[in-house]
This record gives C-alpha cells, structure tokens and sequence, in this order.
DNA sequence: TCTGGGGTCCTAGGACCC
DNA sequence: TCTGGGGTCCTAGGACCC
C-alpha cells in the first residue's frame, strides 16, 4: 500500500504558518518578476483567481477583495518544505519525496499498526500539522496511480483523507475522475481520448491493453495497470535519484534586451548558477544548450526562438568554461533586430565529477581550475552569492528580478528570525 | 506596460558495429 | 532471379509532472 502526503496551497500555508493574520484572507503567491499567480488560497480561488493567471490582467480583482499579494520565498518553502519530509520519515523511511509540496510513502503493513489505513491518514495529517503547521491531504491507495486519484477525490468532496482499497470504492473513484485529472494524461492524451470516446479514468481503465500501448506507448499502459490496482511505478527513494540528470538556469527578463552583450551577461550569470549546482552535486556536464527567445505573447513582435547545444571536449563543472562554451553557442543563434524576452543554459550528459574522462588533446590546466571553483565557492558561500564573480556577468544588473513584497527567511536567518514580543 | 522556472521519461530513426 | 540477422549508442522531439 501507498500513501501520497500532498499539502495544501504549500506556498500560501508556509506563509500562513508565520503570518496568521493571513488565515480565511484571500492569498496569492506570485512567480518569479511577480508575473502570474504560481499558488492561491481557496478564497482566492472562489473569487475567480486562476492557477497560471497573468498578475496585470486581475489587477482589479486583487485590489477590490483586498487579496493579499506576496512575491516567492523559496528559501522558506524549501526549509518547510524539509521539516514536512522528516516528519513524514518519523512513520516511514520508505519515502520518496516528489515535489517540494508531496511525498509518497510505502504504508505497507501500517494499518494493523494504526487501527485502520483511515486513522493512518489522519495520524499523517495531525502529526505534519502539529510539527509543521502545514495542512496536508492524504490518499491511501494500492498502487501511486490511484493514491493520486484518491487525493482528487477527497479535493472534490471537500475531505482530506481518502482510502481506496477495495473493488468497489476504487470502481466508484474511477468513475467520478475526468481522464484529463489522472495523473499522467496531459492535455495531448486527454483530447485524443475524448476523440475517442474515453471520458473518465473508468472508460480508460476498461481500455484494450493493445489500443492503448498502441497510442500512448508504455507509459500509457502503465497507468492502465495502475488504475487496475495493480503497481507498476516503484517507489523511488532519495538514493536512487538523488542525482539529476539535467541542470538548467534561466529566467524571463524584466525589460526585452536588444542586445547581443546584455545577453552576454545573462547567459554568463545563468552558467554560474548551473556551474554552482553542477559542483553541489560532484557531477560534471558533456553538453551544454544555450536558448533564447522573443516574447511569445506580444503578437506586434517579430518572432525567433532558438537552441543550440555543444558538445564539451571534456566534462566539466568550471564555470568559465561552460560560459566560454555557451558564447560559442549563443554566437550561432543569435539574430540581430529581436526583443529577447528570455534565455537559459542547460547542461546535460552529466557524469560524477570523479570519473570524468580526461582527452588527449586537452591542454587545460584542470586541477589549477579546480582549486579556483572550490575557492570561489567557499568564498561566496561565507560572504554571499556573487561577491566572487565572472567579470562576463557584468554589473548591468540587467538580471535583476521584481519583487515587490516577500516575506522573512523566517527559518533560515537568524536576521529575519521571527519576532515574539508585546 | 505587465504572462515562471525546473525537471523526467519514452520513442523513432540514423549511424554504426560484427 | 536472388543480397542477412542481430545488436548498440546517440539525439531530437514529444509527452508529461510540480
């Protein structure tokens, strides 16, 4: 049996949790530059504020409700984000931690222990709750897939824990799931299975295995199965995928930029970043991609988007070499006469920094390179982000972002430490 | 005026090997 | 007249997730 642990609204609750005045308040989280709404309040989803929705376009549904307007705080989601994992370890170490807001749990056998798998559920939710202060909602299920469904389920009815174990209270669940809510169909497959004929995650999971290999590859059929009752996604546990296997770094601008040095510098603080994390994790990258584009939602605009990837002579995780590299490829794409809207830099074919195959012709001075990024990140870890930097970045600040109100680092500095007095 | 950022997995097809 | 069979590796592109 599994358990999926997915919390309510995260980013809103973490800032209720430290700002409670902001409890039954209408409440918006916005993405990076404050462009659109990436998290709300169930006030604030009743009075019409969508998932996704550009922020200037209900300017005038902020203002008249009064909704509460903050900008992200990663630092703190991640740090609550951290403490609901651990406290859902203290039932299970059979986790694997899905996103920042959701965790699957191998429950198996824990129902004798708790009573029931009912009791389990909301044993899970007080104790996060009481821990954290985090709401969660709570699906018991035989297989991910249907824990999944179990969670829309309880989202529906307005409860939050839902157990499907039997036949019948699965049947029943399928049958009240539109196709386009399971897990795993996109907006792709659920139109193709309108076409034909396949309405709701019973229609599906009635489905011909061949058919439905046919038209929606293996990945298809595992969910099939797995609507079934029958579990074919492992758990996957932190030691399995600790690692990634593609980095990236990129951002929207504030302003189009025109160009090609300003782009220039983007890029170069983008292969930082990659570079930083690249090193966080031991690893080193064989290729590295480089795009940009013009902003796709301005029709008057003339448009170009483009991508290139080169291939690295030898793995690496030096920052000045990936921007070296990721110049050569900005050189190829780059069109004169565009608005750039947005660039990024991904790195892929990523290999442990240990085992990296060294090449004949290379002339590099590598260990010279690496004493230099261990010093840098030492340095900027103690005096903060940037203060050793790649004069390519420039002091332009044009990768400046919009934040127009964002909370304290309530749990990861002691500066912004929250206050308890008269 | 103003629309985010960061990932994963699978398949088909080309290039290559014996 | 007739030209095999079995395999690997890599990449681009498409689908999906939060």
């Amino acid at each position: 049996m599994f358990a999926i642990i997915d919390c309510n609204q995260f980013y809103v609750s973490c800032e209720r949790v430290f700002n409670p005045k902001l409890e039954n308040k209408p409440v918006l989280i916005l993405s990076n530059n404050d462009g659109c709404v990436i998290a709300s309040s169930p006030e604030a989803k009743q009075l019409g504020v969508k998932m996704g929705a550009p922020v200037f376009k209900i300017r005038e549904l902020i203002s008249k409700y009064h909704m509460e307007v903050y900008s992200s705080n990663y630092a703190l989601y991640g740090d609550m984000s951290k403490r609901v994992m651990d406290t859902l370890r203290s039932f299970s170490p059979d986790i694997e931690v899905y996103s920042i807001d959701e965790a699957f749990l191998n429950v198996s056998g824990l129902d004798r222990q708790y009573g029931s798998w009912e009791r389990l559920g909301h044993q899970l939710r007080t104790k996060v709750r009481q821990w954290t202060g985090v709401p969660t909602r709570v699906g018991i299920a035989p297989t991910k897939t249907l824990t999944k469904i179990g969670i829309h389920l309880a989202k529906k009815n307005g409860e939050s824990v839902c157990v499907l174990k039997d036949e019948n209270s699965i049947k029943k669940a399928l049958k009240s799931i539109p196709v386009e809510d399971i897990w795993g169909i996109g907006r792709q497959y659920a139109a193709f299975l309108y076409q034909s004929g396949i309405k709701n995650a019973y229609h599906f999971s009635q489905a011909e295995e061949n058919w439905v290999k046919q038209h929606m590859s293996v990945v298809g059929l595992r969910l099939h199965h797995e609507l079934r009752g029958l579990s074919c996604l492992p758990l996957e546990t932190i030691s399995e995928h600790a690692n990634k296997k593609m980095i990236g770094s990129s951002r929207s601008f504030i302003k189009p930029i025109c160009h090609l040095v300003e782009l220039k510098e983007a890029l170069a603080t983008y292969c930082t970043r990659v570079g930083e994390k690249l090193r966080k994790q031991q690893s080193c990258a064989n290729y590295v991609t480089v795009y940009i584009r013009t902003n796709r939602f301005k029709d008057v605009d003339h448009q170009y988007a483009n991508a290139q990837t080169i291939q690295l002579p030898v793995a690496t995780d030096n920052t000045p070499e990936l921007i070296h590299y990721a110049f050569q490829a900005l050189d190829i794409i780059y069109r004169e006469g565009y608005r750039y809207k947005k660039a990024g830099v991904l790195v892929g074919g990523l290999v442990p920094a240990y085992t990296c195959q060294q090449n004949l012709f290379d002339n590099e001075n590598r260990q010279k390179h690496i004493k230099s990024m261990q010093a840098m990140d030492i340095i900027n870890a103690k005096m903060g982000r940037f203060v050793v930097r790649s004069a390519a970045m420039g002091y332009r600040n044009s990768g400046e972002t919009i934040r127009g109100k964002v909370s304290n680092k309530y749990t990861s500095d002691w500066e912004e430490i929250i206050e308890v007095g008269a």
